[in-house]
RNA sequence: GGCCAGGUGGCAGAGUGGUUAUGCUGCGGCCUGCAAAGCCGUCUACGCCGGUUCGAUUCCGACCCUGGCCUCCA
């Protein structure tokens, strides 16, 4: 029975797959970490919330009450050092680029979280959870810092799988002699001139970014969440940050029950980052590709594992999307319209499978077979009612396959290509063929692919 | 150096102790005036060496290789 399945999910904590069991059944709260908005994203930044976008849509199918928080780091030296860069105030990065943002999220068929919380309206928070560390003796004040102190917690290290004693042997970081461990981190750090501030009882200054997750998390969802997510990279040291910063300040509860992570996206099998300088920026993919069709690629491989990017990939993406959209335009014609039913078993149970998208859409596309090779209404119907429940959930294929066939028809002109699909097809009907592929070859170089069936011609957008 | 992933067919990418992943590409076929689209079929797959087993790509051990984190990073 799919209601009984059970959803599971590797846990970074555990390292192995585990059986989700919400704290509370009626809340079921999930915290991602989202951007810091001083740039453009890159599509490897699109993978978090493509992937816990996903999952909030497989939890909301059995779950009535999911609150999924992701925030927007909008107070951060990287913004900082736009704004001076551009000599405009830091509001003006962090809002344009929160507003491109929520448009590639949107072109990626990312749903809105419940709750989108700012870092910079939630400071006297921060300051107030600071204060709570001060006051159990896991934080102090030096030198108009406030740092962590890492030796306090004992489980400091639990999630990344590291030591103290050993990160101190690693004499790779270069130590603030301010610190009294090489592992303490900034909560609170003093601000001057340009900068972005605010009063605080250690002087005007700016939170540290660690500290920023832990407190809208608190304060959104509550002192323990069920699921905490973001990229790999965060392990360690944020994760590991945020998890001393809150359990201490939570008297010891813990902190996050599931940690999940996903793989990088890489170019050439490696990372692909700002430092790498080998980043492909969503908004300029956008320009060339549907959303959807990088959103399918992104979901072909598990969330887990690297998902290597390229041209070729893209291209494959392209036209398996295609393909289904036309077995779905196929069909519709012959036995349609359709609506959405309910997804299969065998699909809920890949996602339930600790989101195994690729397994999944292997699922999608057996059912799109299923459809092509439907003999009767009722069989159409059947296939199509699942394919469409399925994409639905997975946020594919709910567009119009007219429309997504004939792709972006900006600079054609629809008169002219009926009138020569009109010409073509009387040149046919008197033999005349050599005129007929004439026309057909003069489109094919206005990039449009005619087909010939039963009730007609069509015509689509060329493939690459 | 410490810790963590991973090495699957032409490519991408799931999965499994013994039976078809799936997609893209190539090849053959059906259909078509020819194409296109779709469908059908098809191409010595599981890094290397041992071990466990009736049987291992799948479990165990060693080895080789790749990538990631240890500093901002999704």
């Amino acid at each position: 029975m799919t209601e009984t399945e059970p959803l599971l999910l590797y846990n970074t904590l555990k390292r192995e797959k585990q059986v989700f069991v919400p704290q509370d059944p009626d809340r079921v709260t999930l915290y991602v970490c989202g951007p810091t908005v001083y740039s453009f994203a890159h599509i490897g930044n699109a993978r978090p919330p493509v992937i816990f976008d996903l999952l909030y849509r497989v939890l909301s199918t059995r779950y009535p009450n999911v609150v999924y928080a992701r925030n927007i780091t909008d107070v951060d030296d990287k913004i900082n050092a736009a704004a001076a860069e551009q000599n405009v105030p830091i509001e003006v990065i962090s809002k344009h680029y929160t507003d491109i943002y929520h448009k590639d999220m949107a072109a990626l068929g990312v749903g809105a979280p419940s709750i989108e919380p700012r870092a910079t309206d939630h400071i006297p928070q921060m300051i107030q959870m600071i204060q709570r560390l001060l006051d159990s003796g896991h934080a102090y004040e030096t030198d108009g810092h406030v740092l962590f102190a890492v030796e306090s917690f004992a489980d400091y290290g639990s999630l990344s799988g590291r030591n103290i004693t050993e990160m101190m042997a690693g004499a790779r970081i270069e130590v603030s002699d301010f610190k009294r461990h090489p592992g303490d981190f900034v909560l609170w750090k003093p601000s001057v001139a340009p900068q972005p501030g605010w009063e605080s009882p250690w002087g005007w200054g700016r939170p540290g970014w660690h500290l920023e997750c832990s407190v809208m998390s608190e304060f959104h969802l509550g002192e323990t969440i069920d699921i905490h997510g973001g990229g790999q990279d965060l392990v360690f040291p944020h994760h590991e940050n945020e998890i001393a910063q809150s359990v201490c300040a939570h008297a010891g509860k813990t902190f996050a029950r599931y940690w999940m992570h996903n793989g990088f996206v890489t170019m050439n099998k490696s990372k692909m980052s700002k430092s790498l300088g080998n980043t492909l920026v969503i908004h300029e993919l956008l320009k060339d590709n549907p959303g959807e069709v990088l959103r399918y690629l992104l979901l072909s491989a598990h969330y887990r594992q690297p998902l290597d990017w390229s041209e070729e990939a893209l291209v494959r993406a392209q036209r398996t999307t295609d393909r289904i959209y036309g077995v779905i335009r196929d069909a519709s014609t012959k036995f349609g319209p359709f609506e959405a039913k309910t997804a299969s078993e065998k699909f809920m149970s890949s996602l339930l499978d600790d989101l195994n998208t690729p397994d999944a859409l292997a699922e999608l596309n057996n059912e799109a077979r299923r459809l092509a090779n439907a003999e009767d209404v009722e069989a159409a119907q059947i296939s199509a009612g699942k394919l469409l429940a399925a994409g639905a959930l997975i946020g594919l294929f709910q567009q119009d396959p007219e429309s997504w066939l004939a792709g972006d028809t900006e600079g054609l002109d629809d008169a002219l290509i009926d009138q020569l699909i009109e010409e073509r097809n009387s040149s046919r009907k008197e033999k005349n063929f050599a005129r007929a592929d004439e026309i057909r070859l003069q489109l094919q170089e206005m990039g449009i692919t005619l087909e010939d069936v039963a009730d007609g011609t069509r015509w689509r957008r060329s493939n690459d």
